[in-house]
DNA sequence: ACGCACCTCTCCCTATAGAGAGAGGAATGA
DNA sequence: TCATTCCTCTCTCTATAGGGAGAGGTGCGT
């Protein structure tokens, strides 16, 4: 084996399907110059093997058993503010992008990019440039001039995606039916929808919401 | 043990993720018994590589570009009513499930399951064997005991889902508003939903309609 | 102390949705 | 031919949704 000067960089994968992260693995040890150091099935094993091994970079999928990425990007960038995580889904919602990005995943890419392409983003990502693709950015771009949702808006919104009616909803929120009906409405407006069927499938689009 | 002068399970795979062919092509490629002879990215590529190679056994995605994966199957089965088709997904909606098996293909698995298990499936569809696991089969039991929607009434749902109201799905559909409505209460029969956004709700759990 | 965002509640009003009970025409297959 | 399913249309009636315009309470940061 020749010997590097430079360090390879270390990748940790977190996907839920073993396929995909076989696949990665062997793009990724296929390189001289990067190598996988482990795979995590579910968000809490990708948050215990980040603590563990300490990776240049993590490769996270969005959707997972136990935690979703979006909480694991949340804990790792407690754990150390300077984790550079790369988000790789199938998920391109304004708000998943955008929550990701905002807490501090350096890069985010899709599953059906080219090969080489992801490569070049762990590469990006473990010099610490961020790797996002203009399609991408500009949804996150997008989300930034839409009005935020409150929590307790979000906790409506579920509801309404469930199917349930305004009387429904208030009794499982423990509120009135016209403060459920007051929820509703500024749903309405925030997402620019016209009636909660609309606002349900705007929320899906977005990524607010998954069913 | 009989001498293996067998020809090996040539094997086409159809998925839109470049990661989950290189995945799989390498875990196929890796047994003595099987090879890949053709990757497909999109549902077109599938059926033409289906005509050219005459695979033993092609592994199919659902969701792909241009033709899904159920367009495949159905346009497949015509071309060959012999053909071993495997689908591997992570859709596991009743009625995703139940349309592929019912259209001939004779697997159906989803993509979380162990890298053993997809090889067993692939064997067993290859020699002719039905290969679904308990919990996909029982899902496709439960759909045969519900009501199927007509051609109509898919496309009201699929308004529906747009969150229109009746009379924007009657003028889109050129029917009167009481029609629109017709096919909405039945619908909401069906489904056993409450409000059109509860039929949203279970028509998307159950793989009716894709947002 | 003040503004600000959020959650809660109220009253009134209109538009839409959904239940119920039909009925006619077309296509399909036994 | 007859039976069945589907699509279309009509009618009435009630429940729910959604717009408008408030107002009182909280907690938060400045």
């Amino acid at each position: 084996m020749s010997a590097e000067i430079h360090k390879k960089i270390r990748v940790i994968l977190a996907d839920d399907h073993p396929v995909v992260r076989d696949g990665l693995a062997a793009m990724v040890n296929q390189q001289p110059d990067m190598e996988v150091v482990a795979e995590a099935g579910d968000g809490d094993a990708a948050i215990a093997l980040y603590e563990e091994r300490q990776p240049d970079v993590m490769v996270l999928d969005l959707r997972m058993p136990k935690r979703d990425g979006l909480a694991v990007v949340q804990r790792v960038m407690e754990i150390n503010p300077k984790a550079r995580l790369l988000i790789m889904t199938t998920y391109d919602g304004d708000e998943d992008i955008f929550q990701c990005l905002s807490h501090g995943a350096k890069g985010y890419i899709l599953k059906d990019v080219p090969r080489q392409e992801i490569l070049s983003a762990i590469r990006a990502v473990s010099e610490d440039r961020p790797y996002t693709s203009s399609t991408v950015a500009a949804k996150a771009l997008q989300r930034m001039a839409k009005p935020s949702l409150t929590e307790r808006e979000l906790d409506v919104l579920e509801l309404v995606a469930q199917g349930r009616s305004n009387k429904d909803i208030a009794r499982r929120l423990s509120i009135t039916e016209g403060t459920a009906k007051t929820h509703v409405k500024s749903i309405l407006t925030k997402l620019d929808a016209i009636s909660r069927t609309e606002a349900v499938a705007v929320a899906h689009k977005r990524g607010l919401i998954r069913l």
